[in-house]
DNA sequence: AGTCTATATTCAGTTTTTTGAATACGAAGA
DNA sequence: TCTTCGTATTCAAAAAACTGAATATAGACT
């Protein structure tokens, strides 16, 4: 009954920052690796890594490693639900793609844009 | 676009304080009294109005002056979604009338509490 | 083994937040 | 008007978070 507020805390604290939010709000839109968040939000890799060590030990991520790269998620349905709140519906007019990302997912993509051309 | 999620980390924040949270799970019955907070909280009553302030400024709580005491509520329902979604569903298993408060409402409610012995 | 690539960690300087003490303000009653 | 009561504000010291630079790690490829 006494952690009650304080895991909460923890929780909004992890929120309460621009970047932060920034990228959870790409991962409401599912799995998106490091390098993807490092080409769309235009920040170093080392900064993001940092970000989302405070997200994955507030609880509010989950990462998955293929080969190189590292996938991460939302953790739960509450995660979803407080940004649903927060910052409305999700927009997924971002592009899922970016040619600047080196991850397979992305590379492929690309590649395969240039030889339908 | 751009202020989209600063506006949300300003409100993060303001939720990121264990005694703020306390009390706006207090609000959460309904509007609330500073000196209710008081004998609630078992705080000073400088520093409850401090965080007071801090929730004003972010915009989550609202306040009406009644005689010597202000009441304070909820701005609206995304805050208190926020909080359901946070908390979970609303407790009202905490008295909401205290002894120890001096406002108009619970000492009426004491004193015919007494009376009716 | 050596190298490259994607990601993680450490560290220190700077800025921001937190907290408590002291004090100010405004309304109501004597 | 003087006092009391409930609430608000100011201030400074302590604690915490932010940020950027440098560096470490772990896996894949040659």
């Amino acid at each position: 009954m006494v952690g009650r507020y304080t895991d909460a805390t923890a929780r909004f604290k992890a929120l309460a920052h621009p970047v932060r939010l920034q990228i959870l709000d790409m991962l409401r839109g599912g799995e998106v690796c490091v390098c993807h968040m490092e080409a769309a939000l235009g920040k170093r890799q080392a900064y993001i890594s940092q970000q989302l060590i405070v997200l994955r030990d507030a609880g509010l991520v989950e990462s998955r490693k293929d080969g190189l790269s590292v996938y991460y998620r939302l953790v739960d349905e509450v995660v979803a639900d407080l940004l649903e709140t927060a910052l409305g519906p999700v927009d997924d007019s971002a592009p899922q793609v970016l040619k600047t990302c080196p991850c397979p997912r992305c590379a492929e993509a690309v590649s395969e844009a240039a030889s339908a051309k």
